[in-house]
DNA sequence: GGCGCTATTGGACGAAGGGCCAACTCGACA
DNA sequence: TGTCGAGTTGGCCCTTCGTCCAATAGCGCC
């Protein structure tokens, strides 16, 4: 299930386009204001923000830049009736999805709501894919991360050994411990997973 | 050095334009025409593209598409007077890295050019490492490149025999000239270069 | 003091990797 | 016909890796 959020001063606005979305599937969830919408806002709900750009004392950029200072990816589209150009791209480079105006065409609301939902749930993706590597990283002890950055920067146990000051034979004992750990069996996908896990660049 | 291709209809505006960037030590290339630029443009020079929006019969956006079409990845800024929220938007969708509108401001001009240089020094950067890993990878035989697709993949010697339909001894003379001719030492670093060449994902 | 976690090390053994030397086959090319 | 590159294989030897069994030591916590 993917969910819009709307903001929007207008409730006819908010309505109408609240009433074109949950035709098309999508489960929808209005707000007036800005702050109504960031409080208690969950960012682990797949969705995006169809946001009105001018709203009293708190504009849509603004609660863009609020939603990506929490740390929340949620792709954002912006309509509006009264924008202007240096706006408009000020909110693209800030990672906008789309920037309608009002009146808004039906068919540019709904494909810039499925390329929200496409890079969405790309992000979600990735973010989990991260989150399990982290989460598996966090599981080794100390010295069976010193033993994985120097496994994935190519060195041979001995050389580990060398320069952790200690032997051979301990090096092996972690390193094993450590795949096992993080779920790899080959040095080829502890790579893979350490490049993601941005390890070691 | 950087060269910054100026087109716009505009003798005034490429006389202005060319001058403030001059001062500033950038190399200007103006051009009245979009049909003038695209003439025998020569992509390998570090530059980026400042373009007039509105030109006769091939507009700015026509000739970002051109430039993207032809594997150009030249960085572009637009310039207008008479822009609308659309148009801009679709030029930021379509990779642009600025939308100015004129008069143009001299800070936002200089601000754009220089996000512009560091993308194009950045993409060029990745272009070149790029091209080097492929460059190796042409001086694979045919079977050494099967060789390196299994052993980025995690397989044994042993496995790798199995399934190309030979011996572990011979998969170890390829595997051993495959690593020289990409002049990786360890199999770290072999997958690296693979992931990075977009081998096995 | 006992328990659990972490780090350490030893011996042993089999599996796997890698280098060196040598050789053979086959198709392309001069 | 002879040479060359590519692919193939063999033997030999050393290094490295992985694993099993076993054991010691420090540290924090109940």
């Amino acid at each position: 299930m993917f969910t819009v959020f709307i903001v929007d001063d207008d409730a006819g606005v908010l309505k109408a386009l609240s009433r074109l979305l949950r035709t098309r599937g999508y489960d929808v969830r209005s707000f007036t204001s800005p702050q109504a919408f960031l409080a208690d806002h969950d960012a682990s709900i797949p969705g995006c923000a169809v946001l009105d750009l001018a709203m009293p004392g708190f504009d849509g950029i603004a609660l863009q830049r609020a939603l990506t200072a929490r740390g929340s990816s949620r792709p954002v589209i912006f309509v509006t009736g009264k924008g202007n150009i240096p706006t408009s791209v000020h909110a693209m480079k800030a990672g906008a999805v789309d920037f309608l105006t009002k009146p808004v065409n039906a068919r540019d609301l709904l494909g810039a709501i499925a390329r929200a939902e496409e890079r969405d749930t790309a992000s979600r993706q990735t973010q989990a894919e991260l989150a399990s590597i982290e989460a598996k990283i966090m599981t080794l002890t100390p010295r069976e991360r010193e033993v994985l950055s120097h496994v994935v920067a190519g060195q041979l146990n001995k050389q580990i050994a060398g320069d952790l000051g200690t032997v051979e034979k301990t090096i092996k004992v972690h390193r094993s411990r450590m795949m096992e750990k993080l779920g790899v069996r080959t040095v080829a996908d502890l790579v893979r997973m350490a490049e993601k896990a941005g390890i070691s660049q």
